[in-house]
DNA sequence: TGCAAAATAGCACGACCGTTCGTTTCCGCC
DNA sequence: GGCGGAAACGAACGGTCGTGCTATTTTGCA
């Protein structure tokens, strides 16, 4: 988890280490490879384009990576540190249950809507390598894979804390809010509509509201729902 | 509205009009298209590979469309006639009101879940061309806000015959089962999540039960609600 | 300052792309 | 049977793509 430097760095034999101008332009031609990756798509991303944008020559730019293939998974892995520090860590400031929820949700939708004029590579990946299987795809599976966990960890100690119906189901409630940031993701970015953002926010309250404790079932925040979280499938 | 078949065969001088040969064939490397488009993307579809798959030279080809532009956009057309004829016409047979709506809603996940292993287009193309001006973008807008529309005329229907809430917002109502189908087809086709089918379902009647006319606030079905429906912006 | 290695450039290859053009095959009608 | 137009073909063009190669420049340390 040494973020983009990465390991080999450390492997080797003895002498100079601390040559950093290779991590540092590589470090640049991701960052231009994030931006026409947003906009053009991981499959439309390409190494001539991406020479032009860093002004270096293709050869140059391709050495960096030995594959076009291994520059889309650095690509991902890129976007997911990205995603991790500007969504899920300022989310785990907040207390575990509702609030770190509802954190996670609003920074993600904050994301998103960012996005809306550079696109999310966790969605538009998802739709160019839904049937184009290797490595790239194993790549953004695992990442959205990962957020989904930590998303649906969240749901769960909300439920722990008391905070959401001890029945709650936190996979669906995850498939459901889920759909809700593709909903807004796709009005927004294609459609264009006004207003996209307060509707997910809308319907987001209402699946809490859904979820939450039934009044009287159940008081808000009660310690002797403190216990370990029962291990979920 | 007369299918691919092309209103300018009519408009010819007076000769022979029934040479059929031509539409024949275009009819048949568009349906090779759409499959092709379903699993590649509409940039993924290539003439080269159409041809390869119809047995066709790529001029033979390209001649029936006159350029690539022009064969993504009657892919499109030709996807939105199908999705009609099996969605939206079957749907409408079913009564006004509930009934027809979860019927939409039925016919639309068989649909996607169909598609499981083809694509569909609207969504893959709604992500490909979100910030892709031109033509194609233009046809899969006009395709797609006809689709909502008459969702959204279906839902309004629902709230005049009193099946829901006369508070509901058609339109919000629109943003969160949209929200579930996107999920459905990320999580069916792209993570390959078993079971997406019943979330989806489960999800939609928990927001059907949440439009639901309140227990007691307005009898089901009440002759007085089937006024003409007022104007929506 | 000089040296080895790392970083970048330059060039060429083969493959595929959409498109054009001239030719050839096919079909319906006189 | 032959004529005319539609349909399909085949070859070629200019372009971009990813990817190897071999120089050349730049870098970091002795």
């Amino acid at each position: 988890m040494t973020d983009s430097v990465d390991s080999s760095l450390l492997e080797l034999p003895a002498p100079q280490r601390l040559l950093m101008k290779g991590q540092q332009t590589r470090a640049t031609i991701l960052d231009a490879a994030l931006g026409l990756a947003s906009q053009m798509g991981l499959e439309g991303l390409s190494i001539g384009a991406l020479a032009e944008v860093t002004r270096m020559s293709k050869s140059g730019v391709f050495a960096h990576f030995g594959s076009r293939e291994e520059l889309q998974i650095s690509v991902v892995r890129e976007y997911h540190a990205k995603f991790k520090e500007e969504v899920f860590v300022p989310a785990m400031r907040q207390p575990r249950g509702l609030p770190r929820l509802k954190a996670l949700f609003d920074l993600w939708v904050r994301r998103v809507s960012v996005e809306i004029d550079s696109g999310c590579l966790y969605i538009s990946g998802a739709v160019e390598f839904d049937d184009r299987p290797g490595p790239v795809r194993d790549a953004l599976v695992a990442m959205v894979l990962s957020w989904q966990d930590a998303l649906e960890r969240a749901i769960a100690m909300a439920v722990d804390e008391g905070h959401l119906r001890a029945d709650t189901e936190a996979e669906q409630m995850l498939f459901e809010v889920h759909g809700l940031i593709l909903a807004l993701h796709h009005d927004a970015r294609f459609l264009c509509k006004p207003g996209a953002v307060d509707r997910a926010r809308a319907a987001f309250a209402r699946v809490l509201a859904h979820y939450a404790t039934a009044p009287g079932e159940r008081s808000i925040a009660t310690p002797a729902a403190r216990l370990p979280r029962k291990a979920r499938g």
